[in-house]
This record gives structure tokens, C-alpha cells and sequence, in this order.
DNA sequence: TTAAAAATAGCACGACCGTTCGTTTTATTT
DNA sequence: AAATAAAACGAACGGTCGTGCTATTTTTAA
């Protein structure tokens, strides 16, 4: 009854964040989309029922799939710095994976940053949430008395951020090799 | 001979940076531009022969105008750590007056991260050119002694630059009100 | 003031876009 | 195996895109 359905959608999304992290979610047609999967463009569309509808599945599955393999791993590691070190590594390592495919959190926020919708919402949702459990944390790594008391968490997790993105520019963009080398120590 | 030209030249890409900080370079379109011009299509697009040279056009002028308020008037300060710390205030101040309007270096690194073609060399070159006097000013703070010796430049402009991306994704993309107080004071 | 040149307009083109609709194929249930 | 529901297709729509033509207007030079 809703077995194939769900199936073919969710090989469509699959198809789609490929396409999306290499050309961007605005890159993103049905028609390139149905060659890519091989199907009618009516076929896809749907699934969906709209474009922008597609593009918040994307982001989601981004969402879910940033988080399995940055986040949830890290859990693992024991509260405090161990922890948001192991966040941050986990974190830099995507970004040096997606050199060939770009992240949607920062390819998406160049493209939705003036542009209000659906779309936009879910992005920010989803980037909000995960900065929001990196400051939680850089919270448990005070509280563990590995960080001072007087740290500012925001600031900690601006600064982790700023480092992702310069990281990320340098690598993607500049094509700088030697780019992965750089890292936090301190703080 | 070449004095209208020139002229409506001018205003036409003008109107074009205008709407490519808001919409991005590849959301640039003649259409569009024509409309805000109060010209024809092909009025418009006679002036550059193609779109790739209008976007083209837009870098340059971007680069322009970022050098001619951020770099140049750092000049003034005394070299090392006073004119290391102008660039990087106007810098600031530059990403905050542009929260409505957006950076095209920013934008555009996302835009064409994985486009081959004229439009992202012209862009690299911007950018390479800009961190590349950046750079520089630290090689000039160590040389005054301003900053120790062994302080790699690389990385001091690398950090910096995450810093500025950081403040220009919160402050654009996730309206955080509280971006701009941000800063860096170590290094 | 008139001739040459440059700038702009108007129109059409092929391509692609998201979307709609009716039909046909495929999958599920009885 | 027959009936029913879901899924996929194919064609067409109005629209916008960049770009190429040819005219017309405007600017510059003689």
C-alpha cells in the first residue's frame, strides 16, 4: 500500500541531496532530478508536490544524515571537552569529506539568507538545533571544570563555527591544499 | 565617441551589484536588469555581450569598492598591529552594513564553489588578492615585533577570516541581533 | 547641419522551468 | 484471478531565461 512509494521517494531525496550539494538546493530542477533517477518529471514532482517541498526534504535528510555522523557519535565520548572535542573533530572531518560535495548548511544559508519561506525555515531550524547542542556542549565542558567558569559559551561556539567556515572556504572555494592542516588548539 | 556608453555602463552595473548582493551572482538576470535599468533587454545585454561577462563586470566592481572602503583606508594607520586591527574593523563594519545587502566574495564562494569558468576565476582572484594583503599586514605586525616571532600568518589571517564569516552567517543568515558584538581581541 | 557611428529598442528563437491533467502501467488487496 | 488503489508516464501549459537578428533612435564628429 505504501511500501514502493516511500521507497522511490526516498531514492529520489538520495539523488537529490546529491545534486543539491553540488549545485545548491536553488540548482536543484525536477528535470535534472527525473534524468538522474530516471523517471518522468511528472513522476517526481508527485512525490513532492512541489519544488519547494523537495527542497525541505532535502534539507532534512541533510539534517538527519549531519547529525548520525557528526553528533551522535560524539555522544560516545565522555561529557566536557573530551566530548566537544570530539564534535569539533567529527565536524572538521565532514567538511573535508564534502570538499568534492559541498554542506548545505552554508551553501543553503548563502542562498536563503534574504529569501523568507518554508524553505529558509527549515534550514534554519536545522542549523539552529545543531549549533544549539555545540554550545550545550561547551555548557557541560564549564560545568565539568575543563573549561573556565567564565568562559562565554556563544563566543566558544562562534569561534568553533567561524573556524568550520574558514575551513570550509579555503578547501571548497580557494582549492587551498594545505587548508585541513589548520585547527583549534586553544580555548 | 565613448562618453554615453561608458556612462549607462556604469549605471547598468551598478543596478547589477545591487541585485546580485541580494539574489547572488547566478540569480542575476538580464531580465531583471533590464527592468531596474529601464532598458531593454538586449539594451542591456549589448553592453557586455554575454551574461558570464556582466557577472564578470559585478566581481570586479565589488572588489573594487571592498578595497576602496576596507583596504585603503587602513593605509592611514601605522603598519604592524594598528593597521592589522583597521583592516580588520573595517572589515566589520563592512559585513555589518551589508546584513541587508550580502557580500559577493561570501556569496559567490558558495555560488560557484564547484563551477569551473572565467566568472570563479575572477572571483578567486578577488579574494586571493584581498586575504593576500591580509596576510601581508600580519607578516608586517611580526616584523614590528607587534606579534611574536613564531606566530604562523597563515593561520592569524585564516582565523580572522573564520571570525568574519562566522559574524556575516549569524548576522545574515540566522538574524541573531547580537552578532555584531562578537569579536576578536586576542592573537 | 549633415554624415558616420554608437547606443538602444523590438522581436523572435530555442531551451528549460514548475506545474497540471488525463492516461497507463504497476503494485497491493480481496 | 479480479478488483482496487497507488505510482509513474507523456504531453502540454504559460513563463522566463540568454542570445541573435534587424531596425530605429540618439550621440558624436566633420
Amino acid at each position: 500500500m505504501l511500501h514502493k512509494g516511500q521507497q522511490t521517494k526516498a531514492a529520489i531525496v538520495d539523488a537529490a541531496l546529491g545534486l543539491a550539494t553540488q549545485i545548491g538546493l536553488e540548482g536543484l530542477s525536477i528535470g535534472a532530478l527525473a534524468d538522474a533517477t530516471k523517471m518522468s518529471k511528472s513522476g517526481v514532482f508527485a512525490h513532492f508536490g512541489s519544488r519547494e517541498e523537495l527542497q525541505i526534504s532535502v534539507v532534512r535528510e541533510y539534517a538527519a544524515r549531519f547529525e548520525a555522523e557528526v553528533f551522535e557519535p560524539a555522544m560516545a565520548a565522555p561529557r566536557g571537552l573530551p566530548r566537544l572535542r570530539a564534535l569539533f573533530a567529527n565536524w572538521m572531518k565532514r567538511v573535508s569529506l564534502e570538499i568534492q560535495s559541498g554542506c548545505v548548511f552554508i551553501s543553503g544559508a548563502a542562498e536563503f539568507d534574504d529569501r523568507a519561506g518554508p524553505v529558509r525555515d527549515a534550514l534554519c531550524a536545522s542549523v539552529n538545533s545543531w549549533l544549539g547542542a555545540l554550545t550545550r556542549a561547551v555548557v557541560q565542558a564549564k560545568e565539568q571544570g575543563h573549561l573556565p567558569a567564565g568562559a562565554d559559551e556563544h563566543q566558544v561556539a562562534f569561534e568553533i563555527h567561524g573556524l568550520i567556515l574558514a575551513l570550509h572556504y579555503d578547501a571548497r572555494f580557494l582549492h587551498k591544499p594545505d587548508a585541513l592542516a589548520k585547527r583549534v588548539v586553544r580555548v
